[in-house]
Formats: C-alpha cells, sequence, structure tokens
DNA sequence: GGCTGGTGATGCATTTTTTGCATCAAGGGC
DNA sequence: GCCCTTGATGCAAAAAATGCATCACCAGCC
C-alpha cells in the first residue's frame, strides 16, 4: 500500500522513539525518513513530534493523528477482508490478544478449526494480561482480546463472557484427590504453586486466601502454566487453573478428560470460597471488525456456547 | 495532504464516471491518473471499476473501498480540527445539508452568531430534501443535516428533535387573518400555494386534505419559500410554513414577530387537523464528528432549547 | 457499412520527487 | 570537557510520476 507509507512510518517513529532506529526498521536512510516527517508536519500545519536529544516523542498533536492513522490502518485491513470476502475465498488476518488461560487449550483448537474451514485466514497470537490486552486493542494492534480478569477501560466492549470456577490440579495420589469439591481451608500449609500476581486467577485466589486466613506454603510463582503444570510430576503441589486451560472447553470432571494430563487430576473449589471469574471476550468499541476477525469471534462464542451452554451470557 | 492524493483521485473519478473527464477537473493527464488508479487496483489486488465503452463505474469493491476513502477523508477533517483546536482557536469547516425550512431564518442566524464566537469555523450550506440530506451524510458529503420530514435510513442518528405545527400564512387583510387557529376544512376552495412535494410541509398538508376531504385551489407550486412568500403580496392567497422558517425561533404571534413581513399573518392550523411535523437534527450514525461540527450542533441544540424547551427531545 | 467521437490503456522521453551520502549543530552522560 | 547519539540540511544520484503520441475498443449515426 504505497499510498500509506508516510503514515507507516510515522507509527514505526513513534513506537521506535527514535527517527534513526525506525530507518533500520524500515530499511531506509534516516535522512529519507526524516523528511517523510517533515513533510508530513508541514502538511498537517503543525509538528506531530518533540525533538529531544535522545530521539523523538509524540505531542499532543501526534499522539491524536497517531490513533489516526491506526485507526485508518485497521479500517484498511477491514476494507481488505470485505473485498476479498467478496470473491468467494475468505481471506484475512486476526489478531488475538489473550491471557495464558485461553491460550492453552481452548484458542488452538478454536483456531485450527476455523482454519479448517477458511484456510486463508491468518492468526497473530500474542499472550498478555488484562491491562496490556486492553491496550492492544484500543493501540489497533489486536481485534480481539481474551481477559479472565475484570475489564477497566470503557473503550472495551464486551461481546461475551464465560463464567469459570477455579480448580485445583493436583497429582493423582495427592490426599486431596479424593475429594469431590476443594475448601480453600484444606490448603492450609498445603505446597501450592501460584500464577503471578497479574494473573486473574491469582486475584481471585488472594482474595480468598486473605478472607478466610488461610496461608497456604508458596513454593513457586510463575506467568507459565505449562511449566507449573510439568512441575508437579517432580514435586507434589497444587496448582489452580480454570477448565478452559486444563481442557479446550469441556467440563472438568475427572482424569478422565481425554487430553488432560493422566497423572493429574483437577478438582473444582468450592464456590462458597472463591467466587467464580469471568473470561470476556472483546473487541474495541465502536470498531467495524474485519470480516475474518468478526467470524472468528462469532465462531468461538458459538464454540463456547455450545461446550458451556450455562456459563456463556451476552 | 499530498499522501491522500491518489484516494481523492479515486472519489473524483467515481464521482465523475469518467477518468479523463475528472483529470480535467484535477487539471492533470488522464495518463496520469489512469495510472494512479491502475496502481491502486494493484495495491488493493482487485479492479475498483469496471470499464464500460463511454467511462467508469465502481464495482462493488469499489463501492466499498470508495466509502472507506470518504471515511477517511471525514475523519481527517476531524483530527485536523481537534489538533487546530489544541492550539487554542477553534478552526474548521462545517457542512450542513438542510431543508429550505430551516435554512431560511435559521439557520443565517445561528451560524453568524457561532462564527461570532469562533471566526476562524467556515460553514457549507446545501439545500436539499431528506432523501438527499440523509445520502449526503452517508457519502460524508455534510456533517449536519436538519430535516423537517421521517428519517428513513437508519444509518442516522438523531440527535435532537423540534416538534413544528404547520402555520397558515396569509395577506394581513385575508378573511382568515381574524382566527386564532386555521381549521382545515376553511381552505376549502381557498386558494392555496403549497412547496412541492418533496417537501415535509407538504407531506403533512396532503395527508391533512386527504383526510378531510377538502380540495382547496392549487394556484401555485414552488419548491422556494422565498418566492411563495413574495407571491402574496401580488395576489392574496394562503401559503404554508413551520414557525422556524417564518421568524428565527421565536414563537409566532402574529404580526408582531419582529422579522416578519409586516402584511403578513400567519395563524398556526389546528391540530386535530394536522399533526405536528419534526424537524429532525442529526448526522451519521457511529460517525465522530469534528470539533467544529460538534459544538455547532451542540450550540443549535442549545439554541432551540432556549427558544423552544418544550418541543426540543433528545 | 463506414465514419465519428468518445472511452481507457501503453511505450517512451521528460520532469518532478524521493533517496542516500556527507556533514553540521545541539544536547546528555560520564 | 569529551564523546556519543540525536535530528536537520546541501547536493548529486536514483526512482517515480507525468505528459505526449498513439493504439484498441465501442456506441451512435448517417
Amino acid at each position: 500500500m504505497r499510498f500509506m507509507t508516510s503514515l507507516r512510518f510515522i507509527d514505526v517513529v513513534a513506537r521506535e522513539g527514535s527517527i534513526r532506529k525506525a530507518a533500520d526498521k524500515l530499511a531506509i536512510t534516516s535522512t529519507a525518513l526524516n523528511r517523510r516527517i517533515l513533510q508530513i508536519e508541514e502538511e498537517i500545519g503543525q509538528p506531530l513530534f518533540e525533538r529531544l536529544p535522545g530521539g523523538v516523542r509524540l505531542n499532543t498533536a501526534g499522539e491524536i493523528f497517531l490513533q489516526h492513522i491506526r485507526s485508518q490502518f485497521a479500517d484498511l485491513a477491514r476494507v481488505q477482508s470485505q473485498i476479498a470476502d467478496l470473491s468467494g475465498i475468505r481471506r484475512g488476518h486476526v489478531r488475538i490478544a489473550s491471557g495464558a488461560d485461553a491460550l492453552r487449550r481452548f484458542l488452538p483448537e478454536a483456531i485450527a478449526t476455523y482454519r479448517g474451514a477458511h484456510p486463508a485466514v491468518s492468526f497473530d497470537l500474542a499472550r498478555c494480561y488484562g491491562e496490556e490486552a486492553e491496550a492492544r486493542l484500543f493501540s489497533l494492534d489486536a481485534d480481539i482480546a481474551l481477559i479472565f480478569a475484570p475489564i477497566r477501560a470503557a473503550h472495551v466492549h464486551v461481546a461475551a463472557t464465560l463464567r469459570q470456577q477455579i480448580h485445583c490440579v493436583m497429582p493423582a495420589g495427592h490426599r486431596l484427590a479424593g475429594r469431590d469439591t476443594i475448601r480453600i481451608r484444606d490448603l492450609s500449609g498445603e505446597r501450592v504453586v501460584l500464577p503471578t500476581a497479574q494473573s486473574g486467577v491469582r486475584q481471585l485466589l488472594d482474595t480468598a486466601f486473605l478472607r478466610r486466613s488461610v496461608e497456604p506454603d508458596v513454593i513457586l510463582e510463575s506467568d507459565s502454566f505449562e511449566f507449573m503444570q510439568n512441575f508437579l510430576h517432580f514435586e507434589p503441589a497444587l496448582f489452580f487453573q480454570i477448565p478452559i486451560a486444563i481442557n479446550a472447553g469441556r467440563a472438568v470432571g475427572g482424569a478422565d478428560a481425554a487430553d488432560f494430563d493422566e497423572r493429574l487430576v483437577s478438582r473444582p473449589v468450592d464456590m462458597a470460597d472463591v467466587a467464580a471469574g469471568t473470561l470476556h471476550i472483546c473487541h474495541l468499541k465502536g470498531r467495524v471488525l474485519p470480516v475474518a476477525a468478526a467470524k472468528f469471534l462469532d465462531s468461538i462464542i458459538t464454540g463456547l456456547r455450545g461446550r458451556y451452554s450455562d456459563e456463556v451470557d451476552q
């Protein structure tokens, strides 16, 4: 898209914070890039960057203009996707920002299924926490976000929600494996492995521990669920997940879930102790998604509705 | 805006329906224009125009893309207006599509008042009927529309409405001038002057005539209220207006309205006979208006609210 | 049936624009 | 105070856009 190059350049310069670095990234000279920016600033009639000794930074006008640029790109992608759709084949690119929960089992299967039907659609998956996911929606770096945490920003539109109860995962031989549900007081003194403080699961657990005055023995914190799950094979401990992270969406019984690690079992934590969290499936408010993204959004929502009829809303 | 030229060219070609005519208008050769279009079509990956022996016409992809282009321009105008607003002076350009009613007295005063406060804002006023005004909003040729007629299209957002009762205007010495209100049956056989069928006033009157089986003597039809009003000085007859068209918005008493022609009087038509019409003040749904347009919209709505507190809604 | 007047497409020379190199001036970190 | 990095600028080379002449095509018309 030649007619968008100058605008793309501005985006890159803003991200890099330096004309020379941006020029490297764009494989042109800093001279050329500098002059393109000067030209656009002249056309706008106001400078967009303030020049600092260490590089450049957007001023207020620049921030307004950059937001415009990004929305232009997003809209162009939507238009291209829509035009490609005319010729029958659904093309396009879907960019997803997701927490680690949904990314483990649910999204791989959901994306593969969708790609089975529409092989010309490509995907981009960024793992990030709630706040960052919202920022990605706003900066138009992501089309869809899956966030297992409360939504903070007003500019996010929640297309669907999925209530998920926290489950406790443990080695099959663990003394708590016999229970149907786990109570928080059972965890007192138990060795537990917890996700990082930014995680939605962790925040729900912390609230519960505090409320019930339970102090488990936290032997490990990590932002990788996969690492924590594998760790359990070597040292017996408890860790926590939501069903969607355990098996691609089916309700969790016990060790009978086919794709779940056979040496581990999961038991729901009693709802009286830990409130169910909510997975939010969202996109930027007021934005018209590209065809591919919109259809994929539909497909995951209907997919979840089929498996979790009760817990899906909106 | 150099980086938008190619896109502007496409818009012009689509409007002209011919590359050569568009090239004339743009003061370049048809060769250059032709090649710009071929290049963009190549970048999009699909042709945007179908070539006919007499010129070119947008295909489906082209229509989608043109709509995108127009929204780009509208959004760019908004951004520029917003950026200009940073420096204190409110700049910008407001494009209004209005029926003849609001355009007579209300808009001149409203615009002059606004420009008194913001002299750097310029205006563009197109007189048109309801359907055309809606089309102008959609093609982003207008920011704001004032329509005295029902709103048809779903993509129009109504920011405010103003209920207006039809008034009958007549020479001061007319036999009906003594009445407080005019009944439709009084008009039987009377010489009347009517606006064209596209006008909202006319449609309300036609409904009333039909319902009451009254057949006035229609001696003249015109799309110019000014012409009709002046005509009354030479041949006694009745014509019809809404208050906003008679004097810039104040409630109409009789001949006492300062800026109303002194040789004419206006009397409301009885509400039992003719339903009050609604003036819709609207803009394109989902669109963020430029600062100047948004503020002007506010100013006319609060202006109307001050004068017509009861009849203004939303 | 051929002529006329219109359309968009294309090869080639020219003009305009963009790019790259070398260099300058300015500011912060040590 | 030195050194390094930053963005800005003059000038020549490369690249892109433009204009001219011309082609192929189609519709209306005599």
